[in-house]
RNA sequence: GUGAGCGUAGCCCAGUGGUUAAGGCGCCAGGUUGUGGCCCUGGAGAUCGUGGGUUCAAAUCCCACCGUUCACCCCA
């Protein structure tokens, strides 16, 4: 028997309610804010991710997913969004737009990881991007609207962090202040952490292992080296996200994973009784990376989520989504004449727009009102040998067992007003 | 990559050496020879993850492999 891949899940007509509620209020949120859908393939140039994010980062040192074509071309299935977002803005001439363009997308991404709880080989995430503006008024949107999006999806245990990790300008001077007090420290880290010294310092600070959280603790603040232009920027963030009302939590460790980020960085984590403290979601500012993916500098801002996570949350909340539409009508009919007279029906209502499923096979009358009622068929109409002589159906109503016999030309009638009563 | 737990019908699971592997959900059928949901009755459905070993005897004990879950790591 064939399985899917490990990592991988089939999302099952049942679990299908959760996602279109997703997707139904993310489509609405991006309305909402002006961003307009984007898509972009499942793969790309594995250079493209390996460029915007960066090695030093697992993601690309371990967790992608490469493949060459049969022309030896190097392609990686999707790693994460942001990336492919910007080389379409790059390789359609999207900043010849009005900026800063707002874009977002909903797909998979794919990473080799060990999969557990939240974690998966092919998740899916939303995010959404603005590019071509460095105004901290944006940074601060962008956080508004992470968080109104989680509230309209009914999650309210959650905490927002916060943290500055500054420009090409003032984040070497940190990167070196970092080292230096980690240097002291040299025979302390863990193995990881010996690793991060040299090739992604940035990192070091939210190691969680208790020795290094030590060191972390007593280390130098990126909030603390950031030049007067980081500084000013991270100053009126804060200013606008008050404006706003949005509480947040300044967190001098958040450095994030991916290392094309600068200045703001966020990131969205659940606050439940739970040990789970993988984040819901992240963003931040990367003013760097049109540039370097061979664009001029352009400023950019954004978040993303994980829909799994999501749903996961949803759940443990115990929130309710709204279950997909059921059939307005099943027919259920008994003898061949009635079958053919059934089919003509059916295809005369789904001509109406009203959706109906036909019993197939010959049961028994019993056993297709059954069949109606697992499907939450609101109307039965039931074609048997006398209305087949009358020219009539019955219509019968499943949520209160009443029926009554019609002429067979008032079907589509007596169902429209049905569906509206 | 590291560590731990678990693999018995589509799903949840009982069963810790000895007759035909139990139950619940779901499915099918009957109880009304043309009427669902509740109830009752019956039925179908299991190479007990795979391979090897111990034993007179293994779902049960041992080993290996595979799968899966959770945690670390990392992130969505």
């Amino acid at each position: 028997m064939y399985k899917a891949p490990r990592g991988t899940f089939d999302i099952l007509p049942q679990e299908q309610a959760y996602w279109k509620y997703v997707e139904g209020k993310v489509a609405f949120l991006c309305q909402l804010y002006g961003y307009q859908p984007l898509s972009t393939p499942i793969f790309e140039d594995s250079e493209l991710f390996t460029h915007a994010v960066a090695g030093g980062t697992d993601l690309v040192d371990k967790e992608m997913y490469t493949f060459e074509d049969r022309k030896g071309q190097k392609l990686a299935l999707r790693a994460e969004g942001t990336a492919p977002v910007c080389r379409a803005y790059l390789e359609h001439g999207l900043f010849n737009l009005a900026q800063p363009v707002k874009l977002y997308y909903i797909g998979p991404a794919f990473r080799y990881e060990r999969p557990q709880a939240g974690r998966y080989r092919q998740h899916h995430q939303f995010g959404f991007e603005a590019i071509g503006s460095a105004d901290p008024a944006l940074d601060a949107e962008v956080i508004e609207m992470a968080q109104r999006f989680f509230f309209s999806l009914g999650l309210s245990q959650f905490s927002i962090n916060l943290n500055s990790i500054g420009c090409k300008l003032c984040q070497p001077k940190y990167v070196e202040a970092l080292q230096e007090h980690y240097s002291d420290y040299t025979e302390q880290l863990c193995p990881d952490c010996k690793v991060r010294l040299v090739r992604n310092p940035l990192r070091l600070l939210d190691c969680k292992k208790a020795s290094c959280q030590k060191i972390a603790e007593t280390a130098p603040k990126t909030v603390n080296y950031l030049c007067p232009e980081c500084q000013a920027h991270f100053q009126s963030v804060q200013k606008y996200l008050g404006a706003l009302g949005i509480t947040f939590q300044l967190n001098h460790r958040l450095v994030r994973g991916l290392d094309y980020y600068t200045r703001t960085v966020f990131e969205i984590e659940p606050q439940e009784e739970g040990t789970q403290q993988s984040a819901l979601g992240g963003g931040g500012r990367y003013d760097n990376l049109i540039e370097e993916l061979g664009g001029k500098p352009t400023p950019a801002v954004g978040f993303a989520a994980g829909i799994e996570r999501l749903i996961l949350n949803l759940k443990r909340q115990k929130i309710a989504v709204p279950s997909l539409p059921t059939p307005a009508a099943f027919i259920a009919c008994l003898g061949e004449e009635a079958k053919i007279e059934a089919a003509k029906l059916a295809s005369a209502l789904r001509k109406n727009g009203i959706a109906v499923i036909e019993a197939t096979g010959d049961k028994s009358l019993k056993a297709q009102l059954r069949q109606a009622n697992a499907l939450g068929a609101i109307y039965t109409i039931i074609i048997g040998k006398q209305e087949m002589e009358n020219r009539t159906i019955i219509l019968r109503d499943m949520r209160n067992g009443e029926q009554k016999a019609i002429p067979q030309t008032e079907i589509i009638t007596a169902l429209k007003q049905g569906e509206t009563a």
